[in-house]
DNA sequence: AACAGAATAAAACAATTGTTTGAATTGAGC
DNA sequence: GCTCAATTCAAACAATTGTTTTATTCTGTT
């Protein structure tokens, strides 16, 4: 019941996961999903309960894969360089959501987690909590390091925000960046030259940030 | 033909811009919109030819309405200080994107702009021509005024890029945002407050930015 | 008043969806 | 070799979808 045959249950969970994160929840249909993984229809009911189900299931495996190929501190020690560390933590985001050993950006399977900051599916919940707020508490303790004291959550978050939101736009939006900007829509090649980017730009941000008063009642 | 009724085809834009933007083009059924904007199935296809045609024209109009309520200059004059120009055009970005005026953010007709960002629909390339592109271009020029010369498309690009990006996250994924760092969900009393931190932030990232021979080979 | 074309309405259409049914097949364990 | 549960399969199910059809009402012009 819980360790069924390595192939057929695996064999869709893998082809759910492309499909689904190709054309959507609502799009990809289970007909699809089981003539790509070539098992019956009733199949995907019997293992997966039904489509929620699958998708549900999808959802955790794709978290796991991800941070466990590409954990954000990439095996750096906890006590290096802040700066350092930083860039590994963005260097992890761009690789574990574009690379091809990673969710293939919006090709793959980038495309369902971007589609879940957008609308959370109920199956988000338990992912938030395992992945994403620990994976938040490392950012922000690796902020708080490199402003070398702690200026309070309402200066931290937001960098925290806006760090992520630079690499995740690049996920988010790479179909329409690449049509205005066709040298830095990310691909396999230009992944290291991106994120070095974001990771000086955030620095310096986060360097603007630490020496103002934030937030401020008048303008500058 | 062109300029039927002002009631019918225009209760039919208003709701159905409402509809696709909560639930997406695929989830919104024209019998929902039919419903909503008190008019008959046939009305719809009727006045706008098919589901898509519809569609098309609630893009158009939302993006239309959009950039004229909230133009990104914010009728400042084009000689004014960069970094005010700067500010006004991200402050600009976030009421348009989330205030009620503008497009409601996730609750409303935000949620559609962020879904053509992540898989754009035929519709989207008109758009992209006549709204974000000229967008693109005046923020580009912005940064070069504030970097005081132009160091290149390879590092002014991906400073739009990143400017923008970190608006569109708010939007995008206010949702996750909410539930991680409540008081950063962009909610229509603290806009000023994130327009001005992503401000601020992004003047560091533009000046780290510019100071700094990128794209480099060797990490400091 | 009478007509023509635009607009609205109710009903039906064909296609696709997720799910279920019930029979057939497989494969250990005794 | 038999049994029984787990698995696979083909077929059918009910519900929902976008679209079309046909008839009716409205509106402005002669």
């Amino acid at each position: 019941m819980t360790d069924p045959s390595p192939s057929t249950k695996k064999r869709i969970l893998d082809a759910a996961g492309e499909i689904f994160g190709k054309m959507g929840f609502k799009d990809a249909t289970i007909r699809r999903i089981a003539m790509a993984a070539e098992v019956n229809i009733a199949a995907i009911n019997y293992h997966f309960r039904d489509k929620e189900g699958l998708y549900g299931e999808v959802l955790e495996e794709v978290f796991r894969t991800g941070f466990t190929r590409f954990p954000a501190t990439m095996d750096l020690p906890a006590d290096a360089e802040p700066r350092e560390r930083l860039r590994a933590f963005i260097r992890a985001m761009f690789y574990r959501l574009q690379s091809g050993e990673g969710w293939g950006g919006i090709a793959g399977k980038g495309k369902l987690i971007a589609r879940e900051l957008l609308d959370p599916s109920p199956a988000f919940e338990a992912v938030l909590d395992r992945y994403i707020k620990p994976h938040k508490d490392l950012l922000t303790a690796i902020i708080v390091d490199i402003m070398q004291f702690n200026p309070g959550p309402e200066k931290v978050l937001p960098c925290a925000i806006s760090v992520i939101g630079q690499c995740i736009y690049y996920a988010f939006a790479s179909a329409v960046i690449g049509k205005i900007s066709a040298g830095d829509a990310p691909t396999e090649a230009n992944l290291d030259r991106l994120a070095d980017f974001v990771w000086l730009f955030s620095l310096g941000g986060i360097e603007a940030i630490k020496q103002t008063n934030f937030p401020a009642k008048d303008s500058p």
